[in-house]
RNA sequence: GCAGGGAUAGCUCAGUUGGUAGAGCAACUGGUUUACACCCAGUUGGUCGGGGGUUCGAGUCCCUCUCCCUGCACCA
C-alpha cells in the first residue's frame, strides 16, 4: 500500500517547482544562444492592474506557446512588464493623496505628485506580476520592463522627435473628446458609445422683426443654448426656405442669431431645424467653420457652465444646468414638449462619464507607414487569428483618423517640446505648430532638454499611454536582443485593443524598425459569466483567479480555460452554488481541470506502486501484446495531432486531444487491459509492461507540460524520468515515433484486435448492467468465438468486463432463458443461476433485433438507390456495404439465439 | 444604417474539404474489484433557431426570416 494521499494537492507542488525553475534560471533567454530564437512580448498589464480571468486565459496561452517552443529546442524569450497607464494610475494616486493627506495634486505640485506616483508604483506595482508567477508564467523576469524605464522613455522621446521632424506630428486647436472628470483630452478610441435614454426638448425661437412667428427647434442639450450662434435648416427643406437668412431671437442671453442652410441637417429628425453650438458639438463645429461662425464656449473644463450673463446657470454642473435651462424655457413659454429619446452618448473609457466635445490645443499624429501596415495583414505577412479580425483591422486602417496624442496629465511621458521663454506665451496660443516652425529657432524638439534649459519652457502635456505602448515589441529590447528576438513570433491579446495597440504596433514596427513586429496575432475570446454578461468590476461577477487557483490549482485553472477557449466566439465561465454549502461557489469547468490533474496523479501513483526503477527500453516491438502496440500507436498519433493543433492555434483541440488520450485510452483501456500482468508474477511480462507504461508516460508528461507545467514536472521527477537535476521543462520532445520499426499492417492489425476487445468488453458490461450485475465478479461467460485470435485475449477481457471467467465452448447449447449477446468476438452467453424468464429474454433480444432491422432497412434503402451507388464516392459505397454485412451477420446470430429459445 | 459573429442534449460547448449527430457537467441505475468517489460501469436525453432551395445524401453549401452578441457609423 502506498502512503501517498489519494488526492493530488497542487498548492505546495506548484510553489515548489515554480521556485525551483526560478532558482535554476530556467526562464532566462540567452541572446547569444546558437539555438533558433522564439519570442513573445507580454501585453503589458496596467501597473495598477489586478489579475482577472482574461489575463489568465491570455497568459496561459502565451505560456503554453513559450513552453512548447522550448520543448522544440528553441531559445525562448517571453518578455514581461507593465504599462504606466496614465489616467488610471494618476487617478488612483490622486485619490489616495486626497484621502490620506487631504491635498489635491495641484496643491502638491507636479514634481512632488510624481514622486508619490513613483512611490506608489514601487510599493504596489508588483501585484499583477506576482499573480502571473502564481499562474506559472515562464517569463524572463530578469528582463521585466516598465513603459517609463529610462531606456524606454528615450525611445518614446526619440520617436516623437523623429515624427515631428518628418512632419507627422503637429499641434492645433481642434475639437477633441474631453473628459470633464479626468480633465484631459482623449483619443477617439477611448470614447465608448453607450446607448442612453435621453430627452429631446422641443423649443421655439421667435423670429426677429416678426413678433408671434416662431421657428421650432429640437435639442438634447438645452444647457448649451447660450453658445448658439445660428440655427441651421436643410437647403432643400420647403418648410423653411423663406426663413434662410432671417434671424431668430436666442432667449438667453438674448441675442439675434442667423438662420443658415447646411446640407448636414437631417430633415426627418425632430423639427428639421438644428441649433448650432460650434464650441460644444463636433458637427456644429464643422458647420461653424463652413459658415465662418463665431465660437462661444459656455462650459468650463470640468463641465460646469461658464456664462456669467445668465447667473442662475453660471457655475452649475452640465446636467443640472440642462434641467434648469429647460425649466427656464418653459417659464418663458418657449418649451413646446419633451420626448423620451434613445441615443448614443460617448463615455470616457476610464472615468466612465459622458465626454464633452471641446475645442482645445492638442498634439496630433498623422499615422506613419499606414500603407505598409495595411498591406502586411492583407498579404498574410502578419497572420491574424481568428481571421475575421483582419477585416476589422482593414476597415479601421482604411478610415484612419489622426491620433490626438496629448493628455493634460502629469503621469506619463512629457511632450519633448520646449518654447523659448520670451516667446512662450505667444507660441502656446499659436493656431498651429509643426515642423516648419523649427526654423524660427523659438521652439526646440529633442530627446534631451536644450542646453540653455533656463531660457526655455517645456510643454506641460504628457503623451497618451499608447504612444509608449506601441513601441513595446522593440523598445523593450537592447540592440543585441533585437537581433536575436525581433520580430517576435506570436502576439496574444484581446480583440478589444486591436486599434489601441495592435494596429499601432504594426505601424510603429514598419516606421522605426522597417520590419513587422510579430508574425502571428492571436486574439483571445472574451470571457463572460454564466449568464453571458461581460465580466466587470461594477457587476462584481468577476471571480478572483487567485482564489480559484488556491482551491483547484493553477494547472487546473489553466487546463479548464484552454479546454473551453473556442476558436471563435465568447467563453462562458460557469459559476454555481455548492450543493452542500450554498455560500460557497464552485466552478464546474475548473473542476474538470482539477479532476484531470487528480486522474493524472493517481495513474502515476499506480505506476509507482508496481515498483521498478528508471526508464527502460521497450525491447522487441514485434513480440509486444496488442494492447501495448495499440497504446504506443495512439501515442504516436497524439504527437502528430498535437502538432496540427498547435499549427492552427486550436487550443481547445489541443486540450481535448490530451484529455481524451490519457483518460479514455490510457487509463480506461490500456491500464485495465494490462493489470493482470502485474498479478501474473511473470517478471518478464511485468518489465515489458512497465517499459511501455514508462515510455508512454514520460513522453505524455512532456506533451502535457506546456499546459500543466507544475504537475507534469512533479510527476516526471517522482517517477524518475529525469536525470539528476534535470527539469522536464528543459527537455526536448522526442521527434521519432515509438513504433518506427513496425509495418503499417502490423500496427493496424494489433490496433484492430485491441479495439475489438475493448468494444466487446463494453458489450458484455452492457449485458451485465441489464441484469444489474455491474459489480459482480462471479459472472461466468461462455463464448462461441468468431475469430481465432479471441482465445488469447480472454484474460484481458475478463478484467475489462469484471468477470470471473470467459470460457470458450464452440458448440455450447444454451439453456432456455440464458441471457445472450452478440459482439465482435462472437456469441456471448451469460448463464445465470436462476434463469431468466424465457419471454423476458425473448423480448429483450426482440428489441435488439428490431433495432438491427431498422439499421438494415436504412442501409438497404441507401444501397438500393441507384443514384447513391452510381454517384457517391466508391469508398463511401464500400463502407456502406460493409456496414450492411455487419448488421446482417448480427441479425442472423440473434435470430439463431431466438429460435433456440423457441425450440 | 453598414459589417462581422452566433443559435446543436437540461447546462457549457465540439462537430476541419457534404457521407451512421459527439464530449464534459447535470439527471437516473448499479458499484468502495488492491491508482483514483476529484472514481468505475451503464442508461436516459437532439425533426442541429423557423421556412425554402441545391444534392443520391445537408448540422455542414445557397436564399430568406426570427432572436442574441460585437465592432463601425449616426447620435440636433
Amino acid at each position: 500500500m502506498s502512503e501517498l494521499p489519494t488526492a493530488y494537492e497542487p498548492q505546495s507542488v506548484e510553489e515548489k517547482w515554480y521556485q525551483a525553475w526560478l532558482d535554476q534560471k530556467c526562464f532566462h533567454a540567452d541572446e547569444n544562444s546558437s539555438k533558433e530564437g522564439y519570442s513573445i512580448v507580454i501585453p503589458p498589464p496596467n501597473v495598477t492592474g489586478i489579475l482577472h480571468l482574461g489575463h489568465v486565459l491570455n497568459n496561459t496561452i502565451q505560456d503554453t506557446l513559450a513552453r512548447r517552443a522550448r520543448r522544440q529546442g528553441k531559445e525562448v524569450l517571453w518578455l514581461p512588464g507593465t504599462d504606466h497607464a496614465g489616467i488610471a494610475t494618476q487617478t488612483k494616486v490622486e485619490k489616495k493623496v486626497r484621502e490620506e493627506e487631504g491635498k489635491s495634486r495641484r496643491e502638491l505640485g507636479r514634481e512632488e505628485f510624481l514622486k508619490r506616483v513613483w512611490d506608489w508604483k514601487d510599493k504596489h506595482g508588483n501585484i499583477i506580476i506576482n499573480q502571473l508567477k502564481r499562474l506559472g508564467c515562464s517569463c524572463d523576469w530578469d528582463r521585466e520592463r516598465f513603459t517609463m524605464d529610462g531606456d524606454y522613455s528615450e525611445w518614446v522621446a526619440k520617436v516623437f522627435t523623429e515624427l515631428f521632424e518628418k512632419g507627422f506630428i503637429y499641434r492645433g486647436k481642434r475639437m477633441v473628446n474631453w473628459c470633464p472628470k479626468s480633465l484631459t483630452a482623449l483619443s477617439d478610441e477611448e470614447v465608448i458609445p453607450k446607448a442612453s435614454r435621453s430627452k429631446l426638448y422641443f423649443m421655439k425661437y421667435e423670429l426677429v422683426g416678426e413678433p408671434g412667428r416662431y421657428l421650432e427647434i429640437s435639442t438634447t442639450r438645452p444647457e448649451t443654448l447660450m453658445g448658439d450662434i445660428a440655427v441651421a435648416v436643410h437647403p432643400d427643406d420647403e418648410r423653411f426656405k423663406d426663413l434662410i437668412g432671417k434671424k431668430v431671437r436666442r432667449p438667453f442671453p438674448e441675442r439675434a442669431i442667423e438662420i443658415i442652410a447646411d446640407e448636414h441637417v437631417d430633415m426627418e429628425f425632430g423639427t428639421g431645424a438644428l441649433k448650432i453650438t460650434p464650441a460644444h458639438d463636433k458637427a456644429d463645429f464643422e458647420i461653424g467653420q463652413r459658415h465662418n461662425l463665431e465660437v462661444i464656449d459656455v462650459l468650463h473644463a470640468d463641465g460646469t457652465v461658464n456664462c456669467p450673463e445668465v447667473p442662475e446657470l453660471d457655475g452649475l454642473d452640465r446636467f443640472q444646468a440642462r434641467r434648469l435651462a429647460a425649466a427656464k424655457l418653459e417659464e418663458m413659454g418657449l418649451l413646446i414638449k419633451v420626448e423620451e429619446h434613445e441615443n448614443n452618448v460617448g463615455y470616457s473609457e476610464r472615468a466612465d462619464v459622458p465626454i464633452e466635445p471641446r475645442i482645445s490645443m492638442q498634439w496630433f499624429l498623422r499615422y506613419p507607414a499606414v500603407d505598409e501596415a495595411t498591406a502586411a495583414v492583407a498579404s498574410g505577412d502578419i497572420q491574424i487569428r481568428p481571421e475575421r479580425w483582419a477585416k476589422t483591422y482593414a476597415h479601421w486602417m482604411e478610415n484612419i483618423q489622426d491620433w490626438c496624442i496629448s493628455r493634460q496629465l502629469w503621469w506619463g511621458h512629457q511632450i519633448p517640446v520646449w518654447y523659448r521663454k520670451e516667446k512662450a506665451f505667444e507660441l502656446k496660443e499659436a493656431e498651429s505648430l509643426d515642423v516648419k516652425d523649427l526654423a524660427s529657432k523659438d521652439i526646440y524638439v529633442g530627446t534631451e532638454p536644450p542646453e540653455d534649459a533656463e531660457n526655455w519652457i517645456r510643454d506641460e502635456d504628457v503623451m497618451d499611454t499608447w504612444f509608449s505602448s506601441w513601441l513595446w515589441p522593440f523598445a523593450t529590447m537592447s540592440e543585441r536582443e533585437q537581433e536575436k528576438f525581433y520580430p517576435t513570433a506570436d502576439l496574444v491579446t484581446g480583440p478589444d485593443i486591436i486599434f489601441f495597440w495592435v494596429a499601432r504596433m504594426i505601424m510603429a514596427g514598419y516606421s522605426f524598425k522597417q520590419e513587422l513586429p510579430f508574425k502571428n496575432v492571436y486574439f483571445t475570446s472574451l470571457i463572460r459569466d454564466g449568464k453571458g454578461r461581460k465580466m466587470s468590476k461594477s457587476l462584481g461577477n468577476s471571480p478572483d483567479p487567485i482564489e480559484i487557483m488556491n482551491t483547484y490549482g493553477a494547472d487546473g485553472l489553466r487546463f479548464a480555460l484552454m479546454r473551453i477557449a473556442p476558436v471563435d466566439s465568447d467563453i462562458r465561465f460557469l459559476e454555481e452554488k455548492d450543493k452542500k454549502d450554498p455560500n460557497k461557489k464552485v466552478y464546474p469547468q475548473v473542476e474538470e481541470g482539477r479532476n484531470f490533474a487528480n486522474k493524472l496523479y493517481n495513474a502515476c501513483r499506480f505506476r509507482q506502486m508496481q515498483g521498478g526503477g528508471a526508464l527502460q527500453e521497450i525491447g522487441n516491438l514485434e513480440t509486444l501484446p496488442v494492447y501495448h502496440l495499440d497504446i504506443l500507436h495512439k501515442l504516436d498519433a497524439l504527437s502528430l495531432n498535437l502538432d496540427k493543433a498547435y499549427a492552427s492555434y486550436r487550443f481547445n483541440d489541443l486540450t481535448s486531444l490530451l484529455y481524451e488520450f490519457f483518460w479514455s485510452e490510457y487509463c480506461d483501456k490500456f491500464i485495465e487491459a494490462v493489470k493482470l500482468d502485474f498479478r501474473s508474477g511473470d517478471e518478464e511480462k511485468i518489465q515489458r509492461t512497465l517499459a511501455v507504461m514508462d515510455t508512454v508516460m514520460s513522453r505524455y508528461l512532456g506533451y502535457l507540460h506546456p499546459l500543466m507545467p507544475h504537475i507534469t514536472e512533479e510527476l516526471s521527477s517522482q517517477l524518475g524520468y529525469l536525470a539528476n537535476g534535470a527539469f522536464l521543462m528543459e527537455q526536448r520532445d522526442q521527434s521519432e515515433a515509438v513504433l518506427n520499426g513496425l509495418s503499417e499492417e502490423q500496427i493496424e492489425q494489433a490496433g484492430g484486435i485491441a479495439e475489438a476487445v475493448y468494444r466487446s468488453a463494453s458489450r458484455l458490461r452492457n449485458l451485465k448492467a441489464e441484469y444489474h450485475l455491474a459489480a459482480s465478479k462471479d459472472v461466468e461467460f461462455i463464448l462461441k468465438p468468431a475469430e481465432a485470435w479471441v482465445s488469447d485475449q480472454l484474460d484481458a477481457l475478463s478484467v475489462l468486463v469484471g468477470a470471473k471467467s470467459i470460457r470458450i465452448e464452440s458448440d455450447y447449447a444454451a439453456q432456455k432463458g440464458t441471457p445472450a449477446a452478440v459482439a465482435e468476438i462472437g456469441e456471448i452467453y451469460m448463464p445465470l443461476e436462476g434463469l431468466v424468464d424465457i419471454d423476458t429474454e425473448k423480448e429483450r433480444l426482440g428489441k435488439e433485433i428490431a433495432k438491427i432491422e431498422k439499421e438494415i432497412a436504412k442501409s438497404q434503402g441507401k444501397l438500393g438507390n441507384a443514384n447513391f451507388v452510381d454517384r457517391a464516392p466508391e469508398a463511401v459505397v464500400k463502407a456502406e456495404k460493409e456496414t450492411l454485412e455487419n448488421w446482417q451477420s448480427k441479425y442472423a446470430q440473434i435470430r439463431d439465439m431466438l429460435s433456440a429459445l423457441d425450440g
